[in-house]
This record gives C-alpha cells, structure tokens and sequence, in this order.
DNA sequence: CGCCCACTTGAACGTGTTCAAACGTCGTGG
DNA sequence: CCACGACGTTTGAACACGTTCAAGTGGGCG
C-alpha cells in the first residue's frame, strides 16, 4: 500500500503538530496490510492483543455485545485513526473493533509502537492526546445518549461523522458515506432498528438528510446542526484546520 | 497533608506497579492541597488549564451541562485517582469537575507533571493507563445507557463504586459512601430524579441495597452482581488486587 | 418556628419498544 | 431465466418504560 502512514499522517495533523523527524521515524514503522470483510473483527472482546491497527481505508466501529444478544457500538472509526491504540497499555481488549465495510487496515506491533515512542515524545504526546480525543467523544455520546431525544442524537451523529471525514478531505459537499445498515445506527445510538427507520424518516422529512444505501447528503447543515446543538469543539481539532460551513 | 501522595499511590497500585524511584520521584511532586465545598469545581467547562488535581478526601464527579439546562454525569471518581489528568494533552476542557461532596484535592501544574514524565517512561505508561481505564469506564456507562433497564443500570453503578472504593481499601462488610443525592444519580444514569427515586425503591424492594443519606449498605453482593451483569473486568484492576466477594 | 432541600407519591402522558408481517433488491442455484 | 432465500428496510399496532407535572412529606438548620 503506498503512502500507507499518510493515511495516519493527515489524521494526526489535524488534532496536533507533527515534526519532520517525527514524519521519519512514523515512515520506518513496520506496518502489515491487512483487508478486512464487513463486520471482521480486527481485535475481539476478551482478548490479549500483541499490535494496534490503523484504519487505512473504510470504516470501522468497536462494539460490545451483552449476554441476552444485545449490541451497543461504541464509536465510529474513520481513516488515519487508531481505534484500538489503547490495547498498548491495556493489552486485554474490554470490547470488540470491527471493519462496519469492506477496509484496508494496517497492523503496527506494540513492541514497534513503544519503540517509536520512547524515540519522540513529541509522537507520545501525540498518541496519548489521540487516544484522549477518543475519550471525549465517549463523553459526548453518553450525553447524546442519556440526555437527548432521538432525532437531535442521530443528528448529532451525522454531523460528527461529517466533519470527521471534512477534516481528512474525505468528504466535501455535503455527500459521504456513511456503510453502516440501519441496525448498526441503532446499535451506536442505544435504540431499536424500528425507531431508528422512523427517526432517520423523520430527519428526511425535515428536509435535512437523504440518506440511501450508506451515502448521506446533508440537506441543510445549518439545519442539522441547530437540532443537533452540535458544537465541534469536543472533538479537539487544531485550531487551524477547516470546519464545515454552510 | 501528610501522605498526599500516599493516596494517589495506593491507586496507581491497583491498576499498575510502582517501582520504588517512581515513588521518589512522585514524592517530590509539587502539590497544592485545596478544600473544595459541595458542588465546587475543580475545573470548568469551556475552560483552558494548566494543572490537574488528585482527589485525596472525598468524591467528586465529572459532567457535562446542555443548553436547555440538563446535566448529564459521566463519571465518579475516587481517592487516589487524577480526574482530569486528560486535561495534560486536552488543556480546554471539553466538561466540568466538580467534588460531590467537600472533598481535598492536590492541585499539580502541568509542567511539574510533564517533568516528571520525562523523567519516568514507567509512571508514563501509568498515567496513560489511567486515562484508558476512565475511557474503558466510560465504554460500559455508554453499554449500560443504552442496552440495560434502569434498575440494572443503577445495580451495575453500585458495583461498580463498591468496587472501586474496596479495593483502595476504603470500603468493607458492604458498607460505603456515596455522598450523591438521586437527582445526581439520576444524571449519572440519563434518568429523571423521580423515576431513579422510583428505581433505588426498587433495589431496595428486592433487598439488595439500604440507601439512606448518602450511605449504601448492600445485603446481597451476588444480588447486585447477577441483576447488574457486573464483570469488574472493565476496571482493569491488577491481577493480584482482592475484589469484592459474596 | 419556619424555611429549604431532598425525598416521595400519584396520575397523565409520551417516547421508544416489541412483535409481526410485508416489501424490494440482490445474489445464487436449479 | 426464473425461483428462492437472505438481507435490509418499511409499516402497523399494542405495549411498556420512563417522563413530566404537581403536590405533599420530612428532616435539618438558621
């Protein structure tokens, strides 16, 4: 896979500053490229993992899944990110990460990734304040989730995964792609797959959204983002970098 | 204070090991020990830091306000712990601290522990590993919103803050504090005061818990444990520290 | 004594769930 | 080429969990 790390490179400019020694040292990362099918497991619940992998291209979601069957996903993964960076200093995986469609991602050992970092604190700093971004948008959905009715919450999630992809270049227009079937939108927003149809109907008659066969386009961003009271600051990017306007 | 760092100590203990220069070197650490009142904020909301406290005495937990004047809590946290030791690598606070009760917190600069963290590859590694670990917490609140009935939800809290307080040795023969009135459990839960007063009748109907003025007494551990589906895995306790049985 | 705060109770209401069935599309195999 | 099955989406209707509003209780403290 070419330009592999830059991939993660675009991601890390835009939560923080990236040197030219540091690009080096992320360029001679020993890295396997893997594919992964819809819904393969990059790393599974319970556990002990040995690597991380960053998301190159596609999607992917992490998951918990409850003894009665019951799923809850917990974030949505867009390229560039490390969605299980943490198993470095928690190797036992407390829930599982998932390719939501068919993704290109790439394994770095933790023995690779701890090497790296005792090189460049500055990639320390880095990594840690990624996986703490992660963290808030944890506490964001969990306001979304305790605190909000349905339509502002899938809202919410909407405009989040905007601007995560506006952010990388990976959406401009206000069309995405978003692969994730009904029951998956339900699962991350701790509803069922039926109010979930009737809510996203609801935000298509709001003349907000069109949303068909995981490809969004937002109708009305302004709009969107008044009913979702989104406010992108939990998301902790530079200062520099380009919001979504409109 | 005598033994400031006695508490913070006795915690990283139970997620970590200790070495015995990193006990020196957090030993020198300059702390500024502060009394907070009941519902006093240790760091705001919208704000940039540039220090983090540890709790030493005390409760306190961390929230989010909304527009429209809901509160949702995302987190309790206990002696020992740096509630918002994110704030290192995130300075603008993204949500609010506060203490439940009047508590004692120790007030670090960011730059003394930034120095100490250069100084320390291993107490790095801790610190990381406690920012994951409230990430991890944050995951199963996330599960427990979303997929569990109120009164599970409100079991698996009680576990879990039994949980935490026993192994830092600060609760036995199922007795603890929670110094939070139900209107803060209930935002800790994403429900109303009523329905969680309704909920607490339940648990006590069942006779798992006595609940009186901030007090919890559980009757029945195995109870709470198979109601609540409580596995303390999530808490990435060390392997070796005594969990609650019963 | 009187007020404030937290807790409690009742009753109507509403958002979201559950169960069940139907529809459409796509890929596969007869 | 059509039949079939799998899967995702959509709809209807009954139900339930939790909310909201409103009032009342009780203890602690000035």
């Amino acid at each position: 896979m070419p330009g592999a790390i830059d991939t993660l490179l675009r991601r890390l400019e835009t939560i923080g500053y990236v040197t030219d020694t540091d690009r080096a040292l992320l360029a001679d990362l020993p890295i396997r490229i893997v594919e992964l099918g819809r819904g393969e497991d990059a790393a599974s619940d319970g556990n002990v993992v040995s690597q991380s992998c960053v998301l190159l291209q596609g999607f992917m979601h992490r998951y918990k899944v409850l003894p009665d069957g019951g799923r809850q996903i917990l974030a949505f993964h867009t390229p560039g990110e490390i969605p299980d960076l943490h198993s470095l200093h928690l190797t036992k995986m407390d829930h599982s990460l998932a390719a939501t469609e068919r993704s290109t991602v790439g394994f770095i050992k933790h023995t690779d990734i701890s090497a790296l970092l005792e090189r460049s604190p500055n990639i320390t700093r880095l990594f840690w304040r990624a996986t703490l971004i992660d963290s808030a948008v944890f506490r964001m959905w969990m306001v979304e989730m305790g605190r909000r009715p349905a339509v502002a919450h899938l809202a919410h999630l909407v405009c989040e995964i905007y601007t995560k992809l506006h952010v990388i270049g990976l959406a401009r227009n206000w069309v995405f792609r978003l692969p994730a079937v009904q029951e998956e939108i339900a699962d991350a927003l701790g509803l069922s797959a039926v109010h979930t149809n009737r809510t996203l109907q609801d935000l298509r008659a709001r003349q907000l959204i069109q949303f068909e066969a995981g490809n969004v386009r937002i109708l009305s961003w302004p709009g969107l983002v008044r009913l979702a009271l989104f406010d992108p600051s939990y998301l902790h990017l530079r200062e520099d970098v380009q919001l979504p306007e409109g």
